[in-house]
DNA sequence: GACCAGGCACATC
DNA sequence: GATGTGCATGGT
């Protein structure tokens, strides 16, 4: 029984791993996230919530040019010109909102210091940031693998389409199932859950979204590894 | 003009 | 606990 639990096991692990190392191949190096520093990769992790990555760019550009995209420039800004500003990432007063919320927090409880937040434990901070009016499970995952490069896999969107289209997830799973899938069968490394959240984000936008064209898909062979 | 995009909170049953 | 709904812009 439990040797059983150690084949599937081994075979999800070789199925990770070849799917990493196709989309690897195929796409390289990501080098994420797309951001100058952490604060702006948790603005952006914000904003970008069922929405475009383009229309968060204008909004991260906006906010550039105010001059106001740190802890402090947030606390400071009334909260309508911020929505004004983030109005390309669409739910702009909601997330103004979240925003406030965050930085609130942020001031609250580490003196507005996002470095002395990340010396926090992970299990710890992870349930400090969910407990927040805003942010979700992606939202704090993508913050602290992208932000405070802690080892926690990001599930989103693109993860859950990718896993139940090949079958090695049920309808139902839900987001700590499918982080666990990835989370015991892979090493716990920074560098790798960084690199596979984003390679699975480039396969979507790339190959998957335009327009499903499963011959130019570097995991188009993966049905006959699975069996 | 419909449909979708790197969620989340809240209401209702 | 499952299911439905509001939030909103810009690209295809």
């Amino acid at each position: 029984m439990e040797s059983d639990h150690k084949i599937r096991d081994s075979h999800k692990e070789n199925i990770l791993k070849w799917i990493y190392d196709r989309l690897y191949l195929a796409f390289g190096p990501r080098e994420w996230w797309p951001a100058d520093t952490p604060f702006e990769v948790i603005v952006g992790a914000i904003l970008t919530q069922n929405t475009a990555w383009s229309n968060v760019e204008r909004a991260i550009r906006n906010l550039k040019e105010e001059g106001c995209l740190t802890p402090r420039g947030f606390r400071l800004i009334d909260i309508s010109r911020l929505a004004q500003l983030i109005r390309s990432s669409g739910y702009y007063n909601q997330k103004a909102q979240k925003l406030k919320e965050f930085v609130g927090f942020l001031f609250a409880r580490y003196k507005g210091s996002l470095d002395l937040m990340f010396k926090t434990d992970l299990l710890i901070l992870r349930q400090e940031l969910l407990e927040i009016k805003g942010i979700g499970p992606e939202t704090a995952d993508s913050t602290l693998l992208y932000a405070g490069n802690f080892p926690i896999f990001v599930v989103d969107a693109y993860t859950r389409r990718l896993l139940s289209r090949h079958n090695l997830i049920g309808e139902q799973a839900n987001y700590s199932s499918i982080q666990n899938y990835f989370m015991d069968n892979l090493p716990c490394d920074v560098k790798l859950f960084n690199e596979f959240h984003a390679l699975i984000v480039q396969l979507g936008k790339e190959i998957c979204r335009p327009k499903p064209n499963c011959a130019i898909c570097p995991l188009r062979k993966l049905e006959e590894i699975v069996s």
